[in-house]
DNA sequence: GACCAGATATGCT
DNA sequence: GCATATCTGGTCT
């Protein structure tokens, strides 16, 4: 189910999106009918043709903090920011890097979160694959996930109620918490407890 | 852990 | 025109 929280704060918005999964599905010419398989992400005789993660990192920006891309009004670069909740807004930073947030708030208000991190569910192998790499280095920081799940400018604005990707609504595993610090690989409002975790999970991003 | 190169879109002066 | 950027991967210590 798509979450129903989206069109609020952005703290509420990225502390809401922990847990929620990000669901990818890729094109590779199946025929109908191996649904079943699918749903699992593996398939039999060929790779997984869908991706799914777990949001475990979330940062908070709005048009009121400085950190943000939207502190200084609404421009070409970010206008999606400023349009309706749910939205994907992606940027190209540091010259070969792209990061995805999901647009919150009302429209008219830049505010949205930035996810940072996510957990695997389903189609690992071709997360591996794309990478290049193992494990938790796959997916553990917001251009790596990127990367992962294949997203880039042509996803700008896109509407995440459809795929792909869609979000959907997933809640927190039984003994999860959530912890809150200070954002990172910032360099203004650095002192503001905007970041959301899933405290302990493996999959975190350091820095 | 610290440091640095990489390559470019963006916004400010 | 120029500094900066919601970063990553590789190298060196």
């Amino acid at each position: 189910m798509f979450p129903q929280f989206l069109a609020q704060d952005a703290d509420t918005v990225a502390r809401a999106l922990l847990g929620c999964h990000i669901v990818r599905l890729l094109d590779d010419g199946c025929a109908v009918g191996c649904a079943d398989e699918h749903a699992t992400g593996r398939v039999a005789g060929h790779a997984a043709e869908r991706i799914v993660v777990r949001i475990v990192e979330t940062e908070a920006y709005d048009q009121l903090d400085p950190a943000s891309h939207t502190f200084h009004g609404k421009s070409e670069r970010n206008r999606a920011m400023f349009g309706p909740a749910g939205h994907a807004y992606i940027y190209f930073t540091y010259g070969m890097h792209y990061c995805l947030n999901v647009t919150a708030a009302t429209e008219g208000f830049g505010a949205g979160a930035l996810i940072r991190a996510v957990e695997p569910v389903a189609g690992v192998e071709i997360i591996e694959q794309r990478r290049g790499r193992k494990g938790v280095d796959c997916v553990n920081g917001p251009a790596k996930l990127c990367k992962a799940l294949d997203i880039d400018k042509s996803l700008y604005g896109h509407d995440l109620r459809l795929p792909p990707p869609s979000l959907e609504q997933a809640e927190l595993r039984s003994g999860e918490r959530i912890e809150v610090t200070p954002r990172i690989g910032i360099s203004k409002a650095t002192e503001r407890q905007r970041r959301f975790v899933i405290a302990g999970n493996p999959y975190l991003s350091r820095r």
